[in-house]
DNA sequence: AAGTACGTCAACCGCAACTCA
DNA sequence: ATGAGTTGCGGTTGACGTACT
C-alpha cells in the first residue's frame, strides 16, 4: 500500500502538524463535522491526506480529550483491561474517555511495559517472569515431543496467550498486587467493564450538524446501559470477542 | 560544551474490514 | 458477487527533549 492513494495525486505534507494546519481542520470541522475524512483536507483547504487528518483530529484536536498525564488508576485500568484483552487499544481506550488508543499504546510501550518488569510481571502475559521462565521451558519440551506424538494444539501463539489469560490471576480476581499503591483498582469492576465493552462504541461521540449548519453537538455515546441493552443483540459480532464471550462464559 | 544514549510522543505505514455502487 | 474507495486498527518510525558521560 505504501502511502495512502489519495497521497499519490497530489503533492501532500507529511509530518508534524502546524498550528495554522490545526485551525483549520478545528474551524472545519467544527462547523461541518467530519463527514467523508478523504474530502475533508480539499474541503478544508489542507495539504494533507484524509487520513492524516483524521489521525489528527482522533488523537489531538478533539474537544473531548483529556491532556496530562494518565492517573494511578487509569494506569492499573489499562493494566487489568490490557491482560483481557491484549494489544487492543481502541477497546482499551473505550474504556478510558478522553483517551486515545496511541496514547495508550505509547503509555504502554514506553513506561507500562518497564514498570511491571520492574515489579517482576512479564508484561504479555501478566504473568510472575519467573513462571513466564518456566513456560518457554516447558512449551519448548512440549514441542519437541509433539514431534513425535500427534497433537492438536494449535501453533498459533495467539491461541497460547489467550489460554494464558484465562488462567491469569486478573480473571480470577487477583489483579497485580501493587502494595504501594492505596488506589490500586481492584479487578471486582472488571466484570462491569467487560460487559460494557463487548459492545465496542464507534467513537465515543458522534456529531450531528443542525439544519441550520450551526455548531455541531457531542453526544457521549458510551452510555453503559445503552451498551448493556444493546449487547444482546450484537454482543458477539467481533471474532475476538467471542472467544472473549466462550472464556468468561467459563469463568463467569 | 559536545557528544551520546535513552525516553516519549506524534505521525506514518500497511493491512484488514467495511461500505457501496 | 465483486471491486474500488474508505475507515479503523496496531505496529513501527523518527523527531525532539533530557539525562548522562
Amino acid at each position: 500500500m505504501g502511502r495512502h492513494s489519495c497521497c499519490y495525486k497530489q503533492k501532500l505534507r507529511k509530518g508534524l502538524w502546524s498550528p495554522e494546519e490545526d485551525e483549520k481542520l478545528l474551524n472545519y470541522i467544527t462547523k461541518h463535522g467530519h463527514g467523508c475524512w478523504s474530502s475533508v483536507p480539499k474541503l478544508a483547504g489542507l495539504q494533507r491526506c484524509g487520513k492524516s487528518c483524521r489521525l489528527r483530529w482522533i488523537n489531538y484536536l478533539r474537544p473531548d480529550l483529556k491532556r496530562g498525564p494518565f492517573s494511578q488508576q487509569e494506569e492499573n485500568l489499562i493494566i487489568e483491561l490490557h491482560a483481557v484483552l491484549g494489544n487492543r487499544w481502541s477497546q482499551i481506550a473505550a474504556q478510558l474517555p478522553g483517551r486515545t488508543d496511541n496514547e495508550i499504546k505509547n503509555l504502554w510501550n514506553s513506561c507500562i511495559k518497564k514498570k511491571l518488569r520492574q515489579k517482576g510481571i512479564d508484561p504479555n502475559t501478566h504473568k510472575p517472569l519467573s513462571e513466564v521462565e518456566n513456560d518457554i521451558g516447558n512449551k519448548l519440551e512440549n514441542k519437541v515431543n509433539e514431534s513425535t506424538v500427534g497433537s492438536i494444539k494449535s501453533d498459533d501463539p495467539e491461541d497460547i496467550k489467550w489460554s494464558e489469560y484465562l488462567h491469569s490471576p486478573f480473571l480470577l480476581g487477583g489483579g497485580i498486587s501493587n502494595t504501594n499503591n492505596q488506589n490500586s483498582s481492584s479487578s471486582s469492576h472488571l466484570q462491569p467493564i467487560l460487559y460494557s465493552n463487548i459492545v465496542k462504541p464507534e467513537s465515543h461521540f458522534s456529531n450531528t450538524t443542525t439544519a441550520t449548519g450551526s455548531n455541531p453537538t457531542w453526544h457521549h455515546q458510551n452510555d453503559h446501559h445503552q451498551l448493556q441493552a444493546a449487547s444482546s443483540e450484537i454482543m458477539y459480532t467481533n471474532k475476538d470477542l467471542q472467544r472473549l464471550a466462550v472464556a468468561f462464559g467459563q469463568t463467569l
